[in-house]
DNA sequence: ATACTTGCAAAACATTTGCAGTGAG
DNA sequence: CTCACTGCAAATGTTTTGCAAGTAT
């Protein structure tokens, strides 16, 4: 059950790579459909999970929103497991930024018996470029 | 476009406060129908769409989750807008329960520029009932 | 009576899967 | 040569919508 290398599995990891963001499956296939016309939406998926399970892509789930995905950073690569960080979610452009900090302390929000193992954190609002248009 | 009194609207307000707790749509359904055996999905979810907006029911969006919806407490609906709560999911009976309590300041998580308007956290890991039967 | 609501079927999305043919190793 | 991968069509799960019949006010 290795996997190969194909010009589809290339073309979805460096879609994802040189946009530099997050982007839906659909997304991704309309940029990778560029380098290679005959991609399917079905292989798209195919991939994007073949790609997280060997940690070069992150799969981004906001509340409320459709899945994205986005390219794993090389530092968090070479270590094996994902960077932790949270998102915050533009309300008026609808792009999503990471953000890389943390309040903590989760463990104490929960009722006793409780256990935390993850958390996840969405700020939403406007990023620098509306709240700046805006004003 | 004022809203009418009928026995489904009831029956799915009900299902939802008599739980207690988050509830999809169709475990709203099969509640609900205990009441009114005729009841159907598309009503449920046109109902809930009506008692959100008349803020009697609050939309749970987890990462990843299809939707849930819980009753508004009364102390929030009278003062018309939500209380601010979390939420936990438990990851091995799949139940979500309230959280009371926030980490606060998190606007200083954000990128300078940034205008953060709100935010979503939702703890994963295992409930007291769950923790236990595994410990 | 009027016009909002309901139930049903079908549509709209997002995502997954079965299968026969293609291609990487 | 093999067996994983691909494209396509169909299935699945969630939520919405069109429409004729039903019902609250």
């Amino acid at each position: 059950m290795e996997s190969r290398q194909t010009r589809q599995k290339q073309a979805v990891l460096r879609s994802l790579v040189e946009s530099g963001r997050s982007l839906a499956p659909a997304e991704i296939l309309a940029l990778a459909r560029n380098e290679v016309p005959s991609l399917n939406l079905s292989t798209v998926y195919r991939q994007l999970r073949a790609l997280h399970e060997e940690a070069q892509v992150v799969k981004v789930d906001l509340p409320g929103q459709a899945a994205r995905f986005e390219a794993q950073c090389r530092h968090a690569q070479a270590r094996g497991h994902a960077h932790h960080h949270h998102h915050f979610h533009c309300t008026q452009c609808d792009r999503v930024f990471p953000i890389h900090g943390c309040p903590g302390g989760m463990e104490r929000l929960a009722p006793a018996g409780f256990r935390v193992e993850q958390h996840e954190l969405t700020l939403r609002g406007r990023c620098a470029d509306c709240a700046q248009a805006t004003a």
